[in-house]
DNA sequence: CATGAATGAGACTTCATTCAT
DNA sequence: AATGAATGAAGTCTCATTCAT
């Protein structure tokens, strides 16, 4: 039905401006300190229309997790291969980069709350970290194989090149505006911290 | 007099029982979700004992950082000089790994915190990050100059080696048990991770 | 709209029902004895419904001095005329004495409370006794001039005469039940306090 | 015993040490926000000697009203007589305006809290207002009867008058700075006032 | 579905009072 | 007798959630 359809897509935008919102706010205040109104105000609805759509404030974190945080890693297993270790890892760290940069804001914010919440850890540990971290090993440890790079323990390298990432960006956030990293070309950092990987990894 | 100093230790003990337990609530709990009784109740005193030493909750948060964050990194640069490079990133990979995946309960949840309050932010950024990149960047850029390390951008490395520190420690925390690194020997981290960078610093 | 009228007037009504309430509970207990659950329960209401209305206990006390004390007053200048002397004063005393005798006990216990704010006790000064004590103080200069009164300083009988209102109603409440003002007819309290004061400023 | 003499003295001094700060904290602040720590700080003394001297707070207040407000009344009415009307009261006016504008700042502020206190209250009632008020009675009635006064009903006249030196006290303390009563000489205020009084009673 | 006033549990903080030294 | 740290009851205020309109 055609009206049936409208509705839903009406609903859908509703979910959508509402939760982005409530990402909004709880980057900006931290969820404990924000407030359901102050979610409702920046959304342009009322308190209680918020509650049509997301039973507690809780689930309100806990769609914010899936939707800006576990869903946009579920495909990034599906990704580039077939490229030679450089520019595979350089596009990594590119696209890491301007992912992290850019949402930094937003994001590293509600790291704290997302650990505090023992059943969205889990969820994020199992469906972010964990296959990130698998498929990660898993290229480090073939590269290993076929000599291409020094006999590293898979495990600890790829957890050492993820955090090295993550802290980077968390560093950047906490210089905020002295952070050196403002004035340099996001390609030429991705470059820099590309070729440190890379250079520790290979083979003399 | 012996009766004055005896008061002024007890005193001191005081706050310190207080601020410890005031620690581990916090960062069990999250500065927000802790309250002043879960405080009270931790350090085994009244609630209007917590207010005879410090005199609100933020205070609390601010004394934690001071002593807890800020006071321990103010000399970790009067340290180790004179080694090589291998034996002085290793050492300190290893103190820094050491320091952090103990603590890392306990401090890491507090980050959040800490980026949430302007002026314990700026404290921080000013007391501990910035000292700290100060002196690994000289680090750098002397080995730079001398043609021990590649032709690197000092300020860029010295973030990413940090962040890798960090993050490393952010992953552990957030992959808890499940964490490989649970099973691995802390000098043999510390000798990997320090091997990373070694290499994706020196000239080939 | 018939809607927004009706909760206008819902909203308005609100306001006053706690209002009476806070006016009630403060006068009985004193404002800093009074407590917000004292006040609510009183109005019929939750705590928290009163904080929709007025956003602290003070706001509670500065919108009782303004609708209960500061407003009744600001259109007593604009009153009766033309009455010869003993008329006039006649109708004063009673008008205050109907006024102040049977509120007596709902705002001098707040004088006090309104003398402990600097900002009430300014507004209060500014909007009531100034203006009053103005009109007065016109009225003796006039009656002065016109040969009628003495040749008193109309600035000083001005607030001695003041003061015998209030004063004589502060006494009435300290006395309570035992005050032999209980027993005598308002007209009568009336006129003779007029007697009092018209003859005390009548030439012989 | 000497030693028991001297010990007295100095309890007895203490005493009056911790009353006098308590009178002036409780007047600044009211006594309900006025603390003991206050007190104690006013005092030079720690907060556990007030308890060794008085019980509670509320027993301050109470010793404040006896020696402040209800002893200096005690004796009142063993005073003079035997002078003319105009002498008699003039010098009453006199000797309560000097009494009240100096102390209004003290006395008026605790009158509020006199009131809300039931025992405290009837106390004051029976041993200030009530011996007062019979004292000016008596006097009023024997003027009348003797044909010097007219024939005013003594009762309301009395606590008119007492009314109009207590009102005028308030007014003053209202008014603060502004009150045109800073800028006259007392004894001409006195004058004033009982020149009114004086005529609003007599035959003329 | 949208609205927003009402609710009350729960948080931070104050301070009168006690008591060991 | 003096001290002041410890105590915890009680007060103000916030805010997630509900529900009548």
């Amino acid at each position: 039905m055609n009206r049936e359809d409208r509705k839903k897509r009406i609903t859908r935008q509703r979910r959508e401006q509402i939760l982005a919102a409530a990402l909004q706010v709880f980057s900006e205040r931290g969820y404990d300190r924000a407030t359901i109104p102050d979610v409702a105000r920046e959304a342009g609805v009322a308190v209680g229309t918020i509650y049509n759509y997301y039973p507690s404030k809780r689930d309100l974190l806990v769609a914010i997790t899936n939707k800006y945080i576990i869903e946009p890693f579920s495909n990034i297993a599906r990704k580039s291969r077939t490229k030679d270790d450089k520019t595979l890892i350089t596009r990594l760290m590119e696209n890491r980069l301007n992912f992290g940069l850019e949402g930094v804001n937003k994001f590293l914010p509600l790291l704290g709350e997302v650990q505090r919440d023992p059943e969205i850890r889990r969820s994020y540990a199992e469906k972010v970290v964990r296959p990130v971290m698998a498929m990660m090993e898993e290229y480090v440890a073939s590269r290993v194989k076929k000599g291409a790079f020094r006999d590293v323990n898979p495990k600890v390298v790829t957890r050492a090149i993820g955090g090295m990432v993550v802290g980077f960006m968390l560093l950047y956030q906490i210089e905020g505006e002295n952070s050196p990293a403002k004035d340099i070309d996001r390609q030429q950092l991705a470059a820099e911290l590309a070729g440190l990987v890379l250079r520790g990894l290979q083979k003399t």
